[in-house]
RNA sequence: GGAGGGGUUCCCGAGCGGCCAAAGGGAACAGACUGUAAAUCUGUCGGCGGAGCCUUCGGAGGUUCGAAUCCUCCCCCCUCCA
């Protein structure tokens, strides 16, 4: 095991708050001379199984702590999501079944665990504890807290300010969560920024039960494609650890320099010399931003899909955007030959590169369609319905119509 | 329980009897420029085999030559008072 003040560093990598760094060195030192591991105790919303880089840097900071040879509980909140969370402003969630949540936390697994080590997690769900609670126990639970405390929390405080609605229910949320922790008498609990108050409170309800308050580190949430908004699934500018090696590549490709230092800083596994090595680089003209980001696209790439396959990612991602050349694997669609000719927004909506063929008329019109490397700029074009036709619209959307 | 404000195309948001497939912004897509950068500029942004036609403005009816706009009922959201 590492001394304290290693691990310690390591912990500290790109985290936000610490709170409090005394207790951290306390539980570490103990750690250290008992040789217990410590508790660790992140929780996942239930709902949501498909994971993108923005989960990972929580799940790369607790990769750290597995690294450090302390204890993982991966926490599932299901206990919500099984009494029906009517929480979702435009949209009721539906309430799910417990087969729903057995199934969500098979794909949570099949994800988290590129990236975790599966022999060393623990898997909970806080239904287990949660489901035991009477309504006398909860109402008991929610004596601990007063309204004043609750209205600490920034968007509480600024909704109660602005008049706007909070339900009851909302108040219980980082009640419950607090109360994991006392479930689970965790050591260290990890989320994002936006979940301090939450984290906080387990140190709080912990404290009541007689327990030594958890240790709360928060990471930063990683922005998305756009560099503006954090990364999410419903903004759809975010990069799946599920999504093809060519797609992850090209998604970190596209991001701005600015934010490419950013995703080095809270994904990368190089040290914080190397980053700051390559971002003066940068500054001083020495080093192509390009070149640069390129490692990054590939460390990433690789992560999820090994190294040989990121090398072939990359080696397409030069062919077709830099030298315009064809990908190396087209998406093949086979069609009825005829004797008739095929008119092509017709055919371009057939082989599923454009919505509709008003849709394929406007790409042609703008100058986006490709037959067999030809521009086409006739709307009304058509093309016999004979042999192979290799058809791209845009940059990057491509189809082989093989007519038989 | 009482009073009031709303539901418009992917999102925000104008329109309040014909000129509305519906302003403006965002997102997205395409083109130019590039490092597929970002930023910027230009264009497109319901569907239909080119023409006009068809389907859209919470839902169902109705008034009218004509309705996103007016009327009736219903559903949903929000605010204030109690």
């Amino acid at each position: 095991m590492k001394s304290v003040e290693e691990q310690i560093d390591l912990i500290e990598r790109g985290a936000v708050d610490l709170i409090s760094r005394e207790d951290l060195v306390r539980k570490l030192s103990r750690s250290v001379h008992t040789g217990e591991p410590l508790k660790i105790k992140a929780g996942f919303d239930p709902t949501a199984p498909d994971l993108h880089l923005g989960h990972t840097v929580l799940l790369q900071k607790l990769r750290h702590f597995q690294q450090l040879g302390h204890q993982i509980y991966f926490l599932i909140g299901d206990f919500t999501g099984l009494i029906g969370d009517p929480t979702g402003k435009s949209d009721t969630r539906p309430r799910l079944t417990r087969e729903d949540v057995e199934r969500n936390a098979e794909t949570y697994k099949e994800q988290v665990f590129k990236i975790l080590d599966p022999e060393e997690t623990k898997v909970v769900f806080n239904s287990t504890w949660l489901g035991e609670l009477s309504s006398y126990d909860m109402i008991r639970l929610a004596s601990e807290l007063t309204v004043a405390r609750m209205l600490e929390r920034e968007d509480f405080r600024q909704r109660f300010d602005n008049g706007r609605p909070i339900s009851i229910h909302e108040f219980l949320y980082p009640l419950i969560q607090g109360y994991d922790s006392v479930a689970i008498e965790a050591d260290v609990e990890l989320g994002g920024t936006d979940q301090l108050f939450n984290l906080l409170m387990g140190r709080d309800l912990q404290r009541s039960h007689q327990q030594e308050p958890q240790v709360v580190l928060t990471m930063p949430l990683l922005e998305g494609l756009d560099g503006v908004n954090k990364m999410s699934k419903s903004l759809g500018n975010y990069i799946g650890i599920t999504e093809s090696a060519d797609d992850i590549f090209g998604k970190v490709m596209s991001i701005s320099d600015v934010l490419m230092f950013r995703y080095y800083e809270l994904l990368s596994d190089l040290s914080v010399e190397e980053i700051a090595n390559m971002k003066d680089g940068v500054e001083r003209g020495v080093l192509h931003p390009k070149k640069i980001k390129m490692k990054l696209a590939r460390e990433l790439t690789s992560r999820f899909h090994g190294m040989d396959v990121a090398d072939k990612a990359e080696l397409n991602f030069e062919r077709v955007f830099k030298r315009h050349e064809l990908p190396e694997e087209i998406p093949e669609q086979a069609m009825k030959s005829g004797n008739d000719a095929v008119w092509l927004p017709k055919l371009l909506l057939d082989s599923g590169l454009v919505k509709s063929t008003s849709d394929g008329r406007r790409m042609i019109r703008q100058n986006a369609v490709t037959i067999n490397g030809t521009k086409i700029t006739d709307i009304d074009a058509s093309i016999p319905a004979q042999g192979k036709v290799l058809l791209q619209v845009g940059k990057r959307r491509f189809c082989r119509v093989v007519f038989e």
